[in-house]
DNA sequence: GCTTGACTTAGAGTCAACTCAAAGTTGTAA
DNA sequence: TTACAACTTTGAGTTGACTCTAAGTCAAGC
């Protein structure tokens, strides 16, 4: 079978990102992936423009943007130009979020090394090593 | 009905930690809390040692501990002194967790941040405010 | 021609962490 | 004394994001 330059299998596109191909399935199901192109036999051929995108979505789920927030996102890049200041308002508010999450995380990290602080000197009065013999 | 000196009931509670009643409940249920007191008619009564400790989860929980090692730290803390070295492994393993975390939410946001300046730009030539009449 | 392996689909199942519902009890207030 | 609000318990339902299953197709190699 002829396969088209650049595209990838499902399997190959699962390898490179690190989703599994059911849930490249899934995303496409779902739509936040629109209509991959298909080979003459059916299966799905992802193209660059295909891969870029995925792995852009990548780090939008990473940081934490629900599946919902990305069909939009990914909905805007697909009805083409034009929509630009749509898409950069949608990033922008989803910075916000990220920088206030990563914040709250310091936060209550902090909480926890004092916690940890504590212990710290509980458990080196109860070995001997902070008091060295000789 | 006579109410023991600093206790405070899971309204109370749920108004001051920021859980729902629902999840207060929850969470003894599934072992996380253990036995809170009852006042005679069967309420729960939280003591001041429920609600520090209830208040150190929340911090856990924030920073993405799953309910079962929770469970584990609340099971140390309840089987009394001794454990210091477990539960300051514990948090220290779950320290290392968090600030990887942080680490990748900051790499992903850079990306993120990096598409925005190009959304800036796209968006900045399309108004007129890049090249402003006279 | 037959087997194998990579794919396809639609639908069902899983998981963590809640969240809600139903039915019952209790103490206070009108 | 009757209504009400705040609780109780157990069990069921929800949500988001997968993850798996079953049944089928298709091209390549033996």
């Amino acid at each position: 079978m002829m396969i088209e330059p650049d595209t990838l299998t499902v399997q190959q596109v699962a390898a490179k990102t690190g989703l599994s191909e059911h849930t490249l399935r899934y995303y496409e199901r779902i739509g936040l992936l629109k209509s991959i192109e298909r080979a003459t036999n059916g299966h799905r051929r992802y193209a660059p423009n295909d891969i870029r995108l995925i792995e852009f979505l990548i780090k939008l789920r990473a940081t934490g943007m629900p599946l919902e927030q990305m069909k939009e996102y990914a909905a805007l890049i697909r009805s083409g130009d034009g929509n630009e200041a749509d898409r950069l308002r949608l990033l922008l508010e989803h910075r916000e979020r990220v920088q206030a999450n990563i914040q709250a995380l310091q936060d209550n990290l902090a909480v926890i090394e004092f916690k940890i602080e504590g212990y710290k000197g509980i458990t080196a009065c109860l070995n001997d090593d902070s008091v060295p013999a000789e």
